[in-house]
DNA sequence: CCGTCATGCAACTTAACGGTTGCATTTACT
DNA sequence: AGTAAATGCAACCGTTAAGTTGCATGACGG
């Protein structure tokens, strides 16, 4: 039973680094743009001005998907396509993170300087 | 003269990809987190407790490097690596941008269900 | 029911990525 | 000068990623 090896708000690196991954592509960065200024969107709707195969655009929604950044519900023949706020929030508390750290950092060596 | 055509802090969007990219592998946010935390430190430093080859932090290092989030500078026989705070706002701001779109965008639709 | 529109699934190709090993080069130390 | 440390350079390998094509399935509209 090993509760104290895990903090409550502890976030796996590899999820964080799957979630800057998925950021980490021209085209989905795209996707996402639209995604969150657009409201939700069918496929098809996202393939049109993509310059790519609605396959490669159904896989990057795979990817986004696997991230949290996107989520996709089916309604009727078509599945909508959804920007999914959370997930871009704990990319930014990870950056936060970061650099916090560098201040602290800064810190420390501005006061061993001053001393 | 075409002011009008770019603006001043247009970040292309490949930049912020390849930012976000960098960031997108386990091993190189640590390299960035301890780089952040600790101070200028040289590869075999950063290779001590990697369990990776000392080539392995080179490649990741090269990656980081060409995103803007390091630098390394030559000293004497080693070279010492920094963290480069500044391509951290970058991608900061770009995550701000694409949740303010979406602030936007629910206010959109709030007034329009509103009116 | 039948055509068609939107999507899902699978195989395949190409290129990039993460990692390694081996050797060369530069710098420090005695 | 000669040795050891720190790094650079290059070739190579296995795996994954991005993208494509082709075909199957499911829902809508007349």
């Amino acid at each position: 039973m090993s509760h104290r090896a895990r903090r409550p708000s502890a976030v796996r690196v590899d999820d964080i680094a799957s979630l800057f991954s998925a950021l980490g592509d021209g085209t989905r960065l795209k996707l996402v743009s639209t995604l969150s200024a657009g409201g939700a969107m069918s496929i098809t709707q996202l393939t049109a001005g993509s310059g790519h195969t609605r396959q490669a655009v159904t896989k990057h929604l795979g990817v986004l998907s696997s991230a949290g950044l996107v989520r996709g519900e089916k309604s009727g023949r078509e599945r909508l396509w959804k920007f999914e706020p959370d997930a871009l929030t704990k990319a930014r508390h990870s950056l936060d993170h970061i650099a916090a750290q560098w201040d602290e950092a800064l810190e420390r060596l501005r006061r061993a300087v001053e001393e």
